[in-house]
DNA sequence: TTGTATGCGTTATCAA
DNA sequence: TTGATAACGCATACAA
């Protein structure tokens, strides 16, 4: 027994058995064409294009023509070619979706918004994933414009792309938007979470609870969130005249590995009480960084969040199910990613109907879920 | 200022705030194609199709022509229309990825496999998710069908789809896969974990820690993979002469949100805790399902590993970052998507040549992986 | 060694 | 109310 040939990837599992072998003939059934409905159904192809599109001049076609071209492409199983509809048309259906790193959990709610969008609208999403890489992003981008995707969505939380690589885009004119990164200028459209409010939001929160001694673990500065993000903390912070303690705020590396987060938050935290300067608070930059803080905390004996509060940001799936469940900033991942897509889609009407489109920046609201990994400062924490 | 507009899905985010707004002028600049590549060069379509693909008639070209030409398409920035290609070759370079549910985090490894194997041979994902749907995966069906996809990748890991589903494309002779799921008999490839040899090397490391009072969740009926593992628990309590209580054995209820699991496993513990017959550790069917049993002995007080060793299945991405970790049988998520990308590549391969291929069965070997959720039986906990 | 002609399956224009 | 016909961009058989 043979198993199918493995040009062995740099993992393949031991592939232990393999059972059934079955050869199949190649008895290929050619598909169905439209000159095949239009000899069962004893009309033309034109007339049979023009019923089976509902094209405007289907108007004019006498009933019975239309039931008897419906009822044989019915019987044939008849299905228009995409590849060959374009050719004509000038329309594939298809807009390219572009990861930057599709492991980061961050990414799978905002594919599912794309997904279900395009999805609505017959469109069908062709993925790519760059793995941080910037020749494969631009490898990508050649496939994509390549097959005419009618449209482009990226997901990206950097600043890896300079506008050059979109160039092309906007040259042919083909509708793009880019989700959690925002290009400047008005060649891109963009979707991104109001960092800064969610800042705001999230130190708010712990201000509230009476909490005074807040640590922060801050952003890699390459990540074009974290600036706006810093921005909204210390504006609050001014705001209710609180003083950040510079010597309690630590800041991420760079690292592209999105589950880097967990593993820096641990660290810094650990750091963070070495230096036996007490805080009852922790502000981490994403959810992550935070799952890694409480990691540490519970580590060295504080409770979470009796002794001391965490909150993240993202509300990634794994928030809710963490022990304690974070509280965290929300950005409405599926929503951006529906909003996306309504954005590249007025683009494509727009262009189909040859009009001019907008370039628009949006900015959605992020939203504080309160979970465990907060509460209430209490004396025994405020005190010691 | 307006803002894009929105056709509003369910939750649409507040869109808050929409800055730039630029006219784009539809100053299409169409696409070049092999003809002005041909004009520029001097050249005719057909020497320059033959050039440009290293056609086997390539050999007799002379140099300088070639050069020229490639000149001169690098010079416009040539790039073959992949629909009108098709429309001779009948290749698209594309294969449909279809999964049941995307937000499932099994899935996103996988995704990530076949990505990256289909990216190796040039090849494009069309992503699409059923949301557990029929009607929807119907749907999706036929739309990779009209889009004339080389081969079809499906994942997903209960009985949903019958074989009549896929008929079209054994019809059709395209090459089909499935991962984590299979499909009786010899149309369709399949891809999965040894879910029986999986379900022994759970019980087995509990058994070796010295555990004999061992609580059980089992998984939905419906899903394929339920039987298997509790069949390999059997045969391994069987042949080392334990014996399982059947009143310690809980059983998960058919349900299909993913995320589920995690509380269905909180649930089903605190069951188990009230009726208070004593266990040392307790084997889940899935990580979510662990990681919710974890969940709820910890709430009762109970801890974890100390106490109650739990195991999992599957090691998803949380499984590494859940406190305490998660020992867990592994599935070799990504080396499956590259399996079966390798599975249908060989088939396109064949069919291309006009040979016939096999259909195969793959099992893969699961692999125990060792955290901190499962220790040694303590005189404490095997006492009282 | 290169050019001409044809067809892939549609759609759109025009004529009937 | 319907049918010829051409064209989309490319690849191939055949001619030169």
């Amino acid at each position: 027994m043979k198993s199918a040939p493995l040009q062995s990837g740099k993992d393949m599992p031991d592939d232990a058995a393999t059972n059934t072998i079955v050869k199949r003939s190649s008895s290929k059934s050619d598909a169905v064409t439209m000159r095949d409905v239009a000899n069962l159904s004893g009309f033309s192809p034109a007339t049979v294009s023009i019923v089976l599109n509902n094209a405007p001049l289907a108007r004019y076609i006498a009933p019975t023509t239309k039931k008897k071209i419906e009822e044989s492409a019915r019987k044939l199983g008849y299905r228009p070619n995409a590849m060959a509809r374009f050719l004509r048309s000038k329309r594939t259906n298809s807009v390219g979706v572009m990861f930057f790193d599709i492991t980061d959990p961050f990414c799978t709610p905002i594919l599912r918004g794309i997904e279900n969008s395009l999805y609505q609208a017959s469109y069908v999403p062709i993925f790519t994933d760059a793995h941080n890489q910037r020749n494969r992003f631009e490898r990508y981008l050649e496939m994509v414009l390549d097959r005419h995707v009618e449209a482009l969505i990226v997901v990206a939380n950097w600043l890896f792309v300079d506008i050059h690589l979109l160039a092309d885009f906007s040259k042919r004119n083909i509708p793009a938007a880019t989700i959690g990164w925002e290009l400047p200028g008005d060649t891109v459209s963009s979707v991104m979470v109001d960092n800064e409010g969610g800042g705001r939001l999230a130190l708010e929160h712990l201000h509230k609870l009476g909490h005074r001694k807040i640590a922060f673990i801050r952003g890699p500065k390459t990540l074009i969130d974290s600036g706006p993000r810093w921005k909204g903390i210390q504006k609050f912070a001014h705001s209710v005249g609180f003083e950040i303690d510079q010597s309690l705020a630590m800041q991420l590396p760079e690292e592209f590995d999105p589950n880097s987060g967990f593993e820096g938050g641990f660290r810094l935290t650990e750091e963070l009480l070495q230096r036996r300067r007490k805080f009852t608070a922790l502000l981490a930059f994403d959810d992550l960084t935070a799952l890694g803080a409480i990691r540490a905390l519970t580590k060295a004996g504080v409770k979470v969040p009796e002794q001391c509060s965490v909150i993240g940001f993202d509300d990634v799936a794994m928030s809710a199910l963490s022990a304690p469940s974070l509280t965290t900033v929300r950005q409405p991942l599926e929503a951006m990613g529906n909003l996306a897509v309504n954005i590249v889609m007025e683009g494509i009407n727009a262009s189909q109907e040859k009009r001019d489109w907008t370039i628009t920046h949006h900015r959605v609201a992020p939203e504080l879920v309160i979970r465990e990994s907060t509460c209430a400062i209490s004396f025994a924490a405020s005190d010691d």
